[in-house]
DNA sequence: TTTCCAAAAATTGTTGACACTTAACCCCGC
DNA sequence: GCGGGGTTAAGTGTCAACAATTTTTGGAAA
């Protein structure tokens, strides 16, 4: 083990700054919910704890503020972003539309290997379903999705997506924790493999849209009280 | 007057932190031009010149890198982020599909009001137009694809919209500049209107994906050295 | 001249300190 | 008990200093 260093030595491989390795941190716990929505990050405490200053989990909390997962107050501090349904509606009208267009792209530009990988994911899923394992079926449907997004090749695409992902982590989770909701998730990755092997660019799009919107109705479904309170006037198209 | 403040003063209005003025100092600095892609930000001398520390530099800093205005590297500094064709390509891509997706949702919520505020700020680039203005055009030209974002009332999708126009802020300017280019782009605003005001949804996405990837394509014709550098298969759909 | 290398200068990475603001506490009068 | 109001504690905002790294410089050798 080497002796403590003030830096990252430059054979540790890691040769990253504090910060980035504190904004890994603290997505990890927003993410993980380790840290609540409404939760002040306590700067002092925070660095105290790890035995640093408060100079890089500043910089790191303004990359948080940026990427949305956290809001600043002046004179008050960091605090993890509360998203009301509101804004959950908005991030699941744009996730589907990415990943409509995700598909536009992929009925020309798909592989069979690809292909083969998401039929693999999609079977692993099939099993976490029948074993009733939420969190493994959890995790698989993100790099479902995200092996999706990636397969486009274009990398801002991803980006937004994930980033928009992430933003919904909690509620996301909260929704897919339901039995009946990852057996119908589940069927609906089957017919996305079936259609993206068909090709027909809009009838993928629209399949891929459909899976967001169904995700995103799963959800309400989990908190009709906070939709009762909603008096907007989104609907499904 | 007030005597010099170490901070800025509840009653000044301001009330915000010294690193969100600087984040937009420098946004609009690499916005205009005043630091070009490729320029590192010599912290230093930037904190010197304005009388302040290194610290709230680096948070503002911290927040384009999120952004992606801004790539730091470690031990060297940040540095404006330059953008490949490649990278310009994969963003038109995803403005076109939000753009057109913004279309969708105008289709039945944009009101009278609405249009109308979008025919005047056509008029003013019409008149730009005639008088060659190009500046003036460019800065018509986005409030009126930014009345459109916002008109949708999704916030995320016309934040989102918004930073990639940043990100390709300089490249845009260039293909305006070209007084063809204006007077094309023009034209299309008022097809746009034409549509907006029948209202069909498919229509009006198509008209508006249209013109994002006809902008992408006037940039292109600027440039024909780097496309000819570029070997890969993108293409119109 | 060009190339290489070491010393110097410039710049980044991080810290601890202090000014200032907000939040918590406690005591008092009711 | 239970609101005010002032005092104390806690926490943020910024800075200046120093360690570590990178870049520049200025020769010396080829």
């Amino acid at each position: 083990m080497p002796t403590t260093e003030l830096y990252p030595s430059p054979e540790s491989g890691a040769a990253q700054s504090i910060a980035t390795g504190i904004y890994r941190e603290l997505e990890t716990m927003i993410i993980e919910g380790a840290l609540a929505p409404g939760d002040r990050i306590n700067e002092k405490s925070f660095a105290d704890q790890r035995g640093i200053s408060r100079g890089p989990i500043r910089e790191a909390c303004r990359r948080l503020e940026e990427a949305g997962l956290v809001e600043f107050k002046v004179n008050r501090g960091f605090f993890v972003r509360v998203l009301d349904l509101r804004e959950v509606l908005e991030i699941y009208d744009v996730r589907a539309a990415l990943f409509a267009h995700a598909g536009r792209i992929l009925a020309r530009r798909i592989t069979g290997d690809q292909l083969a990988e998401l039929t693999a994911l999609h079977e692993e899923m099939e099993a976490a379903v029948e074993a009733r394992e939420a969190d493994s079926f959890y995790t698989l449907n993100r790099r479902f999705h995200s092996s999706i997004m990636a397969f486009t090749r274009n990398g801002h695409l991803a980006d937004i997506y994930e980033g928009l992902d992430r933003e919904l982590h909690i509620w996301r989770k909260r929704a897919l924790i339901l039995d009946g909701n990852v057996r119908a998730s589940s069927a609906e990755h089957g017919l996305i493999l079936e259609v993206l092997r068909n090709g027909n660019p809009s009838r993928i799009a629209q399949v891929l849209r459909d899976h967001s919107l169904a995700g995103r109705n799963r959800l309400l479904r989990t908190m009709p009280e906070q939709v009762a309170k909603l008096q907007t006037d989104w609907d499904d198209d």
